[in-house]
DNA sequence: ATCGTAACGGTTGAT
DNA sequence: GTATCAACCGTTACG
């Protein structure tokens, strides 16, 4: 069970324990970093750990994703397309075959190898479920495969994988072809869950507004932007319903080095331009726009007058990180070209 | 003071 | 429908 608010870290800022960081929150982490700010200063103007702004960061630097990792799920499948549609063609061919002998002959023709080889149950499942409804082969094949030992259990070397349809890529989660767009902020999945705090907060994104308001060309980005964020007024019952169409949660495409590719991405330049922060709440006020992300008190630079946390736009930035560094000039950097 | 990272407790989703 | 598992998350603390 969340917690309904949230928790509030060291620095004062509110996150949800186990939960990403909203993307406009990672987008700003960048965005600052890019403008030369120092990470321990992202930290504080923004209320988020100083070791998860290096972490994000370095994710960034490596990937060009600001986006999180895959979270959950289980290992990739096994039974790819390709898999079962050569056990179709092998039960076609004789049908009295038995799952080992799929087994054995899946990977005799090299379309598995020892790491992502079926097991027998496996087979057999594909056999009952997807293959057909050959009640008969499947009863045979369960006494055959009484004969031939207990099914196996799942495979013991499934942790490699070199096809395409594992799930979104683990340790190097964004995909390839977008890893190195330099000023892209990548986004390549939708935000997957309901539980963000922003939809537990059930606050209001700016982005709404922002479709209706905002030009046709950048109707497509936004709303993808929204459902990314998927901000509304959520009611206790409504907080575990996805919010998107489970068929269109993940706009990744697997490609065949088992990580994900997606279909889209926003550009830090097409989003919204920030706003005042709104507070949204007495506790806080927390967007997953670029808009606001407020809690507790604001902290402010040692030496200078108030900053808001994620509400302060780039000039305001730039002047945040001209009293942090005196070393800007060489990273000259803009929204726009974020 | 700053930064990198392991440990931790938590969530998530496929199996 | 539930349990398990392994991925991820951000925070915290330490060096």
């Amino acid at each position: 069970m969340e917690p309904a608010f949230g928790e509030v870290n060291q620095l004062g800022g509110v996150f949800v324990n186990g939960r990403p960081l909203p993307n406009a929150i990672r987008i700003r982490i960048v965005e600052l970093a890019q403008l030369g700010i120092r990470p321990c200063d992202i930290s504080r103007q923004l209320r988020v750990s100083h070791g998860c702004v290096s972490k994000i960061l370095a994710r960034y630097n490596e990937t060009g994703s600001i986006l999180p990792g895959a979270i959950g799920g289980s290992k990739p499948r096994v039974t790819t397309p390709t898999v079962v549609r050569h056990i179709r063609t092998y039960k076609q061919r004789d049908p009295g075959i038995f799952a080992w002998e799929i087994r054995d002959k899946l990977l005799a023709d090299g379309v598995c190898d020892k790491f992502n080889l079926p097991s027998v149950s496996s087979i057999s499942r594909i056999l009952r479920n997807k293959i057909g409804t050959l009640s008969h082969l499947s009863h045979r094949e369960g006494s055959k495969e009484a004969a031939h030992g207990t099914p196996q259990p799942a495979l013991p070397c499934n942790h490699i994988y070199s096809y395409p349809t594992s799930i979104a890529g683990r340790k190097v989660p964004s995909p390839p072809g977008m890893a190195t767009l330099p000023g892209h902020m990548a986004v390549h999945r939708i935000w997957p869950s309901s539980h963000s705090v922003t939809d537990i907060l059930g606050i209001r994104s700016i982005t709404e507004q922002a479709i209706g308001e905002g030009p046709p060309v950048h109707g497509s980005r936004l709303e993808e932007w929204s459902s990314i964020n998927r901000i509304h007024f959520s009611t206790s019952s409504d907080v575990d319903k996805p919010h998107v169409d489970p068929e269109t949660k993940y706009t990744q495409v697997q490609m065949p080095n088992g990580l994900s590719r997606v279909s889209s991405c926003v550009r830090v330049s097409s989003l919204p331009p920030y706003h005042t922060p709104t507070q949204a709440s007495p506790y806080m006020g927390y967007s997953t726009t670029s808009t606001g992300y407020v809690a507790g008190p604001i902290w402010q630079p040692p030496n200078s007058s108030t900053l808001s946390p994620h509400g302060c736009d780039i000039s305001s930035a730039l002047s945040f990180k001209s009293m942090s560094s005196a070393s800007e000039n060489s990273h000259r950097v803009t929204a726009s070209v974020l």
